[in-house]
DNA sequence: TTGTAGGCGTTATCAC
DNA sequence: GTGATAACGCCTACAA
């Protein structure tokens, strides 16, 4: 594997300077066309690659952004990642992916390699388990600009960008009062989490607004995981007046929900209505699509990109806004759809 | 944004040389344990960092790796990527993603941005569009080690990981037979990639192998949506002595001719068996599970990872193997198994 | 046990 | 227009 050809190798063979390779390089304005035109073939020639360490190490930059989250196959963060990354190539940066698996430590040995490694900032979703922030306090400590995503956190100089959970649990529950829904359920996720903690109020916000009781036995803690959703329909249909909608924090839990409901001759969306959220590739496929609520994972990415790429432009002048919050977008599908009339406000697809 | 503080800073606060602070920080052996305790204790005081660059700039390694994949939030690719992250991590490397957009200029920029950015090799499933491949020659004259994954192409030097795609369309076609059926049809991917070529080699041996004729009129060209696989079926079912299976070279042509299979009347699998190929992850939770081959993308990765990391190890010697061939597992589900008897070989989830 | 000096590949600042 | 030199942060012979 040859030597790696360097400008002082291009500088020799021409009989002239590393520096004036490097202007002509770089078509510096005081440089002869002659002299350019030859340093540019012959770096050709020698098959010359710059080098971007190097350069790098000199300008104390690295052209190099780090983004941080539990896990990349997920189809949210897959998502938000290709948002990134179609935001930050064309600026010349190149964007280092880790997985935290959720865990704590991983998540700070993972923040001190990349400090290690000099990335420009660094765009993260927090992992689910974290009790201390420390490690994300040092970020900040080293004037490296950080942005958070999806699973936030109040931090002095931190923007955030994530959806407004508060109005897709709003959204998605109004959306089942004008269906004609009056008793519904709702199957909330870990209440620890922001995200969820949001939409269950706006869930219970929307009950309030049209006048329909909140009733404690129909809110289920469940995780995101069909199985949890079959058994939380179950007990649901078991409870004394049952409901006649359910909105769920998550596709998986409205799918295993729709499930045992079908299985039990249950009609959807005729007997019972249901939304899910997040809109996962799977609720619009299945033969009853389901209703859900979008993120717009890859457009948040592209804002958290451009927050990134904004902090980095500005003098160091405006501290702008805190948090960026992104609209949700209600999908609604056959799960939630009653023939009874056309539905005004919410998207068909 | 403070300065950041280097060995230098360490070595002047305590009065001894930036020699001595980085023997220190390395846990040199001929270091007094006095100095060592010293210069680690004010190096965490200071907030101080190692920067990766310098060292790398040093070394001429960068302990990063570049992933190029068409697109990072298709299902196959980030779980793909998940299994390199996990192999190279714990091995010191980071991972830098770049999409081609399957364009073949996009490509050429990826590499050579790679290279400038003195990746320690790279891993990538090449675009389809690719015409031309000297800027992949480049990397190999460079000496830098490449690993292809999936989309394949065979080169002097470089290691591919890929499944066996021929197998897996015998295995698929072989699958149907057993299940009874006589008249197989199937939904070809674009003939220029090798791997949708192999898919309808495995499923012509699998006729010739089971003394079945072969009809060009059963096999249809199809891009990978529904749409497709949706016209598709509609044609096949027109023919004279129409199929009683279809094997698509994709899940969604397969979730498009069930679609409209199921809407004209026909009953799977009674009637018609259809069995897909990539194992999207809706294929398994429909309410008619579609039984399709799969491609284990996370062991992919992890082999592609694997195979790079052994070559950086192995010193210079041992050209190993030119490819890995990773088995498909035909997942068999409700789309294909009939109730006549049980089915052995093939894995029932 | 610790200090000195040179170099990794570039570019910026002076000179000429 | 081009050459020499220093500097980015770190490591590592070679000295002491």
């Amino acid at each position: 594997m040859a030597h790696k050809t360097t400008i002082y190798d291009i500088a020799k063979k021409l009989g002239i300077t590393a520096a004036t390779v490097s202007r002509a390089l770089n078509d510096h304005p005081r440089i002869s066309e002659a002299t350019k035109k030859m340093v540019m073939s012959t770096a050709r020639e020698m098959n010359y690659v710059p080098n971007k360490l190097a350069l790098a190490l000199k300008n104390g930059k690295s052209t190099n952004v780090g983004v941080v989250v539990p896990f990349i196959n997920r189809h949210f963060f897959s998502n938000v990642i290709r948002g990134i990354e179609e935001e930050l190539y064309p600026k010349g940066y190149n964007v280092i992916i880790c997985q935290t698996h959720d865990e704590e430590q991983r998540e700070r040995d993972i923040i001190q390699n990349l400090m290690n490694s000099q990335v420009e900032g660094i765009i993260i979703s927090i992992a689910r388990t974290n009790t201390k922030f420390d490690h994300l306090e040092q970020v900040l400590k080293k004037g490296l600009p950080m942005v958070f995503f999806d699973r936030k956190r109040d931090m002095e100089g931190v923007v955030s960008v994530a959806i407004d959970d508060f109005q897709g649990g709003y959204d998605a529950t109004m959306h089942l009062v004008k269906q004609g829904c009056r008793t519904i359920a709702h199957l909330r996720g870990d209440r620890t989490l922001e995200i969820y903690w949001e939409r269950f109020k706006g869930y219970q916000q929307a009950l309030k607004d049209s006048g329909l009781a909140y009733r404690e036995e129909l809110v289920l803690d469940i995780t995101s995981v069909e199985e949890e959703g079959l058994r939380a329909a179950q007990r649901l249909m078991a409870v004394e007046n049952p409901p006649d909608a359910i909105f769920s924090s998550s596709d998986y839990g409205a799918l295993g929900a729709i499930k045992w409901l079908v299985q039990k001759g249950y009609r959807i969306p005729d007997d019972i209505c249901v939304v899910g959220f997040s809109n996962e590739p799977f609720t619009q496929i299945m033969d009853l699509s389901i209703s859900s609520v979008d993120q717009s994972p890859m457009e948040m990415g592209r804002m958290a990109a451009r927050v990134f790429l904004d902090g980095t432009d500005v003098t160091d002048t405006a501290k702008t806004q805190k948090r960026v919050v992104l609209s949700p977008t209600l999908m609604v599908r056959d799960s939630s759809l009653r023939d009874s009339g056309p539905v005004p406000s919410p998207k068909v697809d």
